[in-house]
DNA sequence: TGTGATTGGTTTCATTATGAAACCTTGTGC
DNA sequence: GCACAAGGTTTCATAATGAAACCAATCACA
């Protein structure tokens, strides 16, 4: 198998950001990153990933500048791990995640957390994609220039 | 190791998401989907993945609805892949990986292919999040509700 | 219409990644 | 100081991945 095949220099950005969080579990970590959690145990309990695994994503989603350790905020020796500005900003890509999950993968009468401005406590709008000019843009819309 | 653990049943839709789409390739391959490619060997050659591997993939996109067979429209006895709603709706999530994808993994001077309107050439905008009430969110001014 | 190349896979096999459990080390509560 | 918890690391079995070989159907075209 030489090795899982590295999309790290590929010219297109989303097969860059696949190399990097790409895997199963990465953004799931981000997620609960995003939810408040920054404990080892945290996530481990949260995800019920197995302890190697874990570890061994929590490492590099730190070496790729997504998240960072810091010393406890609770004041004990252990440490958190907490989102980059790099790292918060994924909250574009867990949302359109969620939200095409939501319309997709949930029947009718199932229902799941939903994304609610913290404020007014009413759920977000769905994301979308705008022209320059601020139409509208579909599937069939867009395309690329080189 | 039993098996891949299945998110397929997770209440977060970000999990049941990643269950579908969140392995290596199979976003790559909407993506070549959404670039028009339809064909095997097109994807085959766009991505440099093993055939077996693509095999695999195609196979369980078309299961899950996010591709569907049809006749090739060229004519010729060979079928096309091409994107049911569910896979174009899929947009958002690879706008939202091109985005930060750009914004982070490339260096100053470095050049990826844009994103552009179809009619207009211009580069589309940036994703964002709003409230009902319009007010643009961060990634601090949301939480879930259950 | 026969024949060689192309397309679209499947099979085989070696290698890597994943996961569960056991183990270990340091910190914490008392 | 002692028991227990937190946060990992190691070990080992199994599953997923990838490269290459192989194969059947289709196509190009003389």
């Amino acid at each position: 198998m030489v090795k899982r095949t590295s999309l790290e220099d590929a010219s297109c950005p989303i097969a860059r950001s696949l190399d990097v969080i790409g895997d199963w579990w990465s953004l799931l970590i981000v997620r609960d990153a995003m939810l408040g959690r920054t404990r080892f145990g945290e996530f481990q309990k949260s995800l019920g990933v197995a302890k190697n695994i874990l570890a061994s994503r929590l490492k590099t989603l730190v070496e790729e500048g997504i998240l960072e350790q810091r010393a406890a905020a609770d004041g004990s020796a252990y440490q958190d791990y907490v989102l980059t500005a790099k790292g918060r900003d994924l909250q574009h890509v867990a949302v359109a995640l969620r939200q095409w999950g939501e319309r997709h993968l949930f029947d009718k009468g199932e229902t799941c957390p939903i994304l609610v401005d913290a404020k007014s406590g009413k759920p977000v709008k769905q994301l979308e994609l705008h022209a320059a000019d601020g139409r509208l843009l579909g599937p069939g819309d867009t395309r690329l220039k080189y």
